[in-house]
DNA sequence: GCAAAATTTGCAACATTATAACATTAGCAA
DNA sequence: TTGCTAATGTTATAATGTTGCAAATTTTGC
């Protein structure tokens, strides 16, 4: 499942990886957290990616690699990256992501292309707090919100809008 | 996967479940879409448990009923069921819902307990229009949005105050 | 330092969820 | 009838995720 498309701007994307990674790792330090190589590799191979990869798909990288891991390696890493904020689980793709805000306080909104497979996830308020007050009148306490808007990036829009 | 916690409110179930079969019976009149009976079965199932239900649920009744059904004959109805609005799909529970707001335009947006498992679908239109805006600042189109929040219900937490 | 405890990883098997491909049957219209 | 389309049956397989236990590694308490 690898693939050309370009994210949503042109960018160094290495440098976005390198600062990432810069980022977790302070993170975990802050938690006593342990970034081990294995970890620290997925958390890598995700950001790389500019679309969300499944679990076998870090599998298979891992792989290549010369590490000889199993399923259970790859769910565990991605688990603690969870746990720690560094990635998302997107529901409706069975996939993960790299957190952009990792760190900070996040109410994850991902906006999904149907056409390029690219997503891009806001943090958005107003959102979040329409959701909570919606809740709140259903006198449900949430704790987890998965917001997952699937349609067409600006990108995909223009490249279709001569068919 | 039987259980036995009640649903938010006390009622006659059945009545929904049969309501529900004959909003549906109308809805594909309309449509000229056939709710053929493996379909119309399925969609009850559905209705009469009072949370998500897996596809291998389904087929697992669908086995006591004595239908010697396989699973693409279960993924077919529910394919057929969410096209026409009748069903739900919870992404984050690989689970299907009987949908409350069948024909109307629905927004959907799930609560769900984590204690209980139950289920309730809100339209929440502030949150639907916060979230077209988040979107129409990024330029995207939406097409399908999910917004699932899993929390504790106001009868689990009173359950679990004295823990 | 060093042994005990806790965390992390390796590994094998397995469980769950979903789809592909192709044959067959049922409903319907000319 | 005949021919078309939609729906279902059937078999196999793909894709995703988990359990349980043993081995290795890291941390902790002394």
């Amino acid at each position: 499942m690898s693939s050309s498309a370009l994210p949503y701007r042109p960018h160094n994307h290495q440098a976005c990886v390198t600062q990432a990674l810069a980022d977790a790792r302070a993170i975990c330090q802050q938690h006593n957290a342990r970034l081990t190589p294995t970890r620290e590799r997925v958390l890598e191979l995700i950001w790389q990616s500019h679309k969300p990869l499944g679990a076998y798909d870090v599998l298979a990288v891992l792989a290549e690699d010369g590490h000889n891991a199993a399923p259970p390696t790859v769910y565990r890493a991605l688990d603690f990256l969870q746990q720690y904020g560094l990635v998302h689980r997107i529901a409706s793709l069975n996939a993960f992501t790299g957190c952009t805000h990792a760190g900070k306080s996040h109410n994850g909104m991902f906006l999904i292309c149907r056409w390029c497979g690219n997503v891009l996830e806001l943090t958005a308020p107003a959102v979040s707090s329409a959701v909570n007050t919606a809740a709140a009148e259903e006198s449900f306490r949430p704790e987890d919100v998965t917001i997952e808007v699937s349609g067409c990036c600006p990108r995909c829009a223009a490249d279709n809008a001569h068919d």
